[in-house]
DNA sequence: GCTCAGTAGCACG
DNA sequence: GACGTACTACTGAGCA
């Protein structure tokens, strides 16, 4: 039974299930039932019925069991893991709220959910019915048409005919074809691999359906027109498996589908059960409790000295606070204080400006009287600070002389060492991702691109808005990311003992800064630039006409196509490469390759390094100042940008100019102490294996002990040519490498590598049985970790796709390593720190780079610091290997290594 | 003319 | 087609 022209709703309950489980911060009720998601698709269809009153809703949930999709395809599906329980358990008391509610519930045996409401949809249609279908499914978006229109009831989204085409890029018609090119990799739908929105919705319009594509699929260049092409005949599969189907046999159909008056006792009483205070007093008529809509939200802007102590005493009372550096610039080294956010609790967060100069900004107070003020606090242990990124906040803060302490928690690194792998750890994606909230951007206030302005132009009111948000959110992050992290105590020890405590050590490594010799930089880009004049030169001669020799396509059509060269190697992209390796094959019958060899090795060292260090210097410090993220890498190591100082050249002659500008201050000079094949040492560790172990124990050249134990020789027998081979192999084991892989790196054909490893691993038994039993834990728990228990996930473990699944085994080999040896590091960096802070200050840390950290000393310390740096980096781990630290001393960094 | 995303190439451990 | 990063230049496309 319709109601004439109001629109029918019909709700996907299974993918606001879903979506509010994982999204929504988990609750629970007293006796332990779990709420969350109950709550969350409840709230949803409440606001359904407010937004659309008088409709009829219908409520539609996937009944769990197989459908004709199983039939054709028995994969469909198959990668998902069983239901979580804790999910399971929250269906029931959905469906019983529904039908309290009065809401149709249709959980149809053997057909989907978007089934269901495709027919229903369809069927609507022929009468003329406008038809809401409430989703957070963008599949269904291929039912969008006049009549029909999809809201997304959870971001308050709706998407009509142009909105599905602005979003999607392709009409609603074509939506069937997108999803058959992307596939799914959640219901394991095959599609083409690397192929994503973007790419499917580009061949969609230039070519205009699947089928349209296949046919010119010869036409489609590149690694992707590769997988393409391999997986046409899968296509119609997959097309069959995304088409929702709109003519399926219901038990049910329009007219038999109706709303009943609500049953408010049984509602009560599963509201009771549930624990949902506030509906249980609005169906008692009481006054409900305020919400806390988040929207409604008034945040404090502090615009005087009263309500600045007020809120300091607010601050100081409780054990935590959030907290929020507001600043003009990016750039930790430069950026001005304008404003300092905090939030005490769930919503209650203020802004206090200084610096906002837009016109008709109100009178705010002085900086250097909020800071004193704040002093105390800020300076307090017993007090603890949250922040998203708070080595930021100490930096800037630092600056300005205030040394921020208690700095216990950071939401970026929790969200970090949780899952390393999962999302890009900023506060944005964090609270859409962990709280469902969306949150004001910086690009709305601030703009973006060139015509971005910085925060103090920002008009006060957006700005105090802004900036008391990102603190209330932080809070909110933090309250339900901590609760996650001590539910795993490995995860809790990685997070408190190591990220946490090497946060402040980093700031004041970042904040030293390193010394360039800028002079010496800028005389080595003239000659560079010399040269490649020249080199230029002679490649116009051999080429007979000027080209781009920074252009890679000019090149190929050049190499490849005028001069006619033998085309050895493809990219990923499947144009003809002109990469290093291919052009060192070429150098060998003509010149102009080794030319190009040339000019690009010495255009990259300008472009990158002798160009660009000299212009990072700070003006104020004369020094280079990079940054250390800490939550990048998956494995647990850092990297470094703006500029990256763990890529400085060492393997070259010319590259190591480089390193001789990075430069000790007078009186002083520069120590680098660097671990000695600390991976492998961790593999030794790790796999027990004897004749590793051994290798080590007795100070082994451990490349040359594999060649000896590989080939067949005595330690004296083996040739150059074999220890390198031994190094690539040990190396390879690393990386959990193939038999293809070593071929290619060691120039052997495919089965002399492979007889290699094989004899490799019957004289290393251990480390086979490691890496067999490292395969099978991944893919049994979906993780690896390191010997400290920090976690890598492995979304792809279990995927069908060979390759994928591969790739996935071989990061499950590789990680334990790399991420072992990223802890210990990590470890040293704060135990070295701690003991300069307290002993020696005048020696600072200055570089990390992976297996090595870089100090400046005083000449007359030099000895005594060699020997306490080795010993405490050594100390960082206590393997059954010992962990051997080389420690060098020089005027520059080339000579100290 | 500027911005953005994608590709290729290459610096390091 | 080894594992993990950052950054440059080029290119084509979209936008004011």
């Amino acid at each position: 039974m319709l109601m004439d022209n109001k629109p029918l709703i019909l709700v996907d309950g299974s993918s606001y299930l879903f979506r509010a489980f994982h999204a929504l911060p988990p609750l629970s009720s007293s006796k332990g039932q779990q709420t969350g998601a109950v709550k969350g698709v409840i709230a949803m269809l409440r606001k359904l019925q407010k937004d659309y009153p008088g409709s009829l809703i219908a409520v539609v949930f996937d009944a769990g069991s197989k459908s004709f999709r199983n039939d054709l395809y028995e994969q469909y599906k198959a990668n998902r893991p069983p239901m979580a329980p804790d999910l399971r358990s929250q269906i029931k008391p959905i469906h019983d709220i529904v039908a309290a509610m009065g809401l149709p519930l249709l959980v149809i045996p053997n057909v989907e959910a978007d089934d269901v409401i495709g027919t229903l949809a369809t069927e609507a249609t022929q009468r003329a019915q406008p038809v809401v279908i409430s989703t957070g499914d963008k599949d269904l978006a291929q039912l969008v048409s006049p009549h029909v229109t999809l809201v997304n009831t959870m971001t308050e989204t709706t998407l009509d005919r142009a909105g599905v085409e602005e979003k999607f890029g392709v009409p609603p018609e074509r939506i069937v074809d997108l999803l058959t090119l992307m596939g799914d990799s959640v219901d394991n739908i095959p599609g083409v691999p690397k192929v994503g929105p973007k790419t499917a919705a580009k061949w969609l319009q230039q070519y205009g359906s699947v089928d349209e594509v296949i046919a010119h699929a010869n036409e489609i260049p590149g690694k992707v027109g590769e997988n393409l092409r391999g997986v046409i005949d899968l296509l119609p599969l997959s097309k069959q498996l995304a088409t929702v189907n709109c003519n399926v046999e219901l038990p049910v159909n329009l007219d038999s589908i109706a709303a009943t008056p609500a049953d408010t006792s049984r509602l009560l009483e599963l509201f009771r059960e549930l624990e949902f205070k506030t509906w249980v007093e609005e169906l008692l008529g009481a006054e409900p409790e305020t919400p806390r809509q988040r929207a409604t939200v008034s945040y404090d802007t502090v615009l005087d000295l009263a309500a600045l102590d007020t809120w300091i005493e607010k601050l100081a009372a409780g054990p935590a606070f959030a907290f929020d550096a507001r600043t003009a610039a990016v750039d930790y080294m430069r950026a001005e204080l304008v404003g300092v956010a905090f939030a005490i609790a769930q919503g209650e967060a203020a802004y206090v400006p200084f610096m906002h100069r837009n016109p008709g900004a109100p009178q705010q107070l002085d900086r250097d009287v909020v800071l004193d003020r704040l002093r105390p606090l800020l300076e307090n242990t017993a007090v603890s600070k949250i922040s998203h990124d708070i080595k930021y906040d100490i930096s800037v803060l630092a600056r300005h002389g205030i040394t921020l302490r208690g700095a216990a928690f950071d939401t970026m690194l929790e969200s970090y060492v949780l899952d390393s792998v999962a999302s890009r750890h900023t506060l944005d994606e964090l609270a859409l991702k962990q709280l469902g909230h969306s949150t004001i951007k910086l690009e709305d206030v601030a703009g973006k691109g060139a015509k971005q302005i910085t925060f103090d132009q920002v008009p006060l009111e957006t700005a105090a808005a802004y900036a008391a948000e990102d603190a209330d959110v932080t809070w909110q992050l933090h309250e339900v990311l901590l609760p996650k992290l001590e539910a795993e105590p490995t995860l809790a020890y990685v997070f408190r003992e190591i990220e946490m405590r090497l946060v402040p050590v980093l700031s004041k490594v970042e904040r030293h800064g390193a010394l360039v010799d800028a002079r010496v930089l800028r005389q080595q880009s003239a000659e560079i630039a010399d040269k490649l004049g020249e080199l230029t030169a002679r490649a116009y001669e051999l080429a007979g006409g000027k080209f781009n020799l920074d252009s890679p396509k000019q090149l190929q059509e050049l190499l490849y196509g005028k001069l006619g060269l033998p085309i050895l190697r493809k990219t990923p992209g499947g144009q003809p490469s002109t990469a290093e390796e291919v052009l060192d094959e070429l150098a060998a019958d003509f010149e102009l390759p080794q030319v190009i060899l040339d000019y690009r090795g010495l255009a990259k060292l300008k472009s990158t390094y002798t160009d660009k260090l000299p212009e990072q210097v700070n003006r104020d410090t004369g020094r280079i100042h990079t940054s250390y993220n800490q939550a990048v890498a998956a494995t647990g190591r850092l990297s470094s940008v703006d500029p990256n100082l763990q890529n400085i050249p060492i393997r070259t002659a010319e590259g190591r100019r480089i390193r001789q500008a990075f430069i000790a201050p007078p009186g002083m000079r520069l120590v680098a102490a660097d671990y000695s094949k600390i991976e492998l040492r961790i593999m030794a560790h790790l796999s027990g294996d004897a004749g590793l172990r051994k290798a080590f124990e007795l100070g082994l050249d451990v490349h040359r002990a594999t060649a000896a134990e590989v080939f067949g020789a005595t330690l004296e027998q083996v040739s150059d040519d074999q220890r390198r081979s031994a190094k690539a192999i040990n190396f390879g084991l690393i990386y959990g490498m193939s038999a293809f892989g070593l071929a290619r790196q060691i120039g052997v054909p495919r089965a002399t590598a492979a007889e290699y490893i094989e004899r490799y691993f019957e004289r290393y038994p251990g480390v086979r049985a490691y890496m067999d039993s490292t395969r099978a834990m991944a893919r049994e728990r979906g993780y690896v970790e390191t010997i400290f228990g920090r976690r890598l996930y492995l979304p792809e473990i279990r995927v069908a796709n060979a390759p994928r699944r591969q790739a996935a085994e071989r990061t499950a080999i590789n990680a334990p390593m790399q991420g072992t040896a990223a802890d210990i590091i990590k470890r040293a960096m704060i135990s070295v720190d701690d003991w300069l802070e307290r002993e020696v200050p005048e020696i600072s840390m200055i570089m990390q780079v992976h297996d090595e950290l870089i100090f400046e000393v005083p000449t007359a310390m030099v000895e005594a610091f060699s020997e306490g740096v080795r010993q405490r980096m050594s100390a960082a781990a206590k393997l059954d290997v010992e962990l051997e630290v080389g420690v060098g001393s020089g005027g520059n960094w080339d000579e100290a290594h």
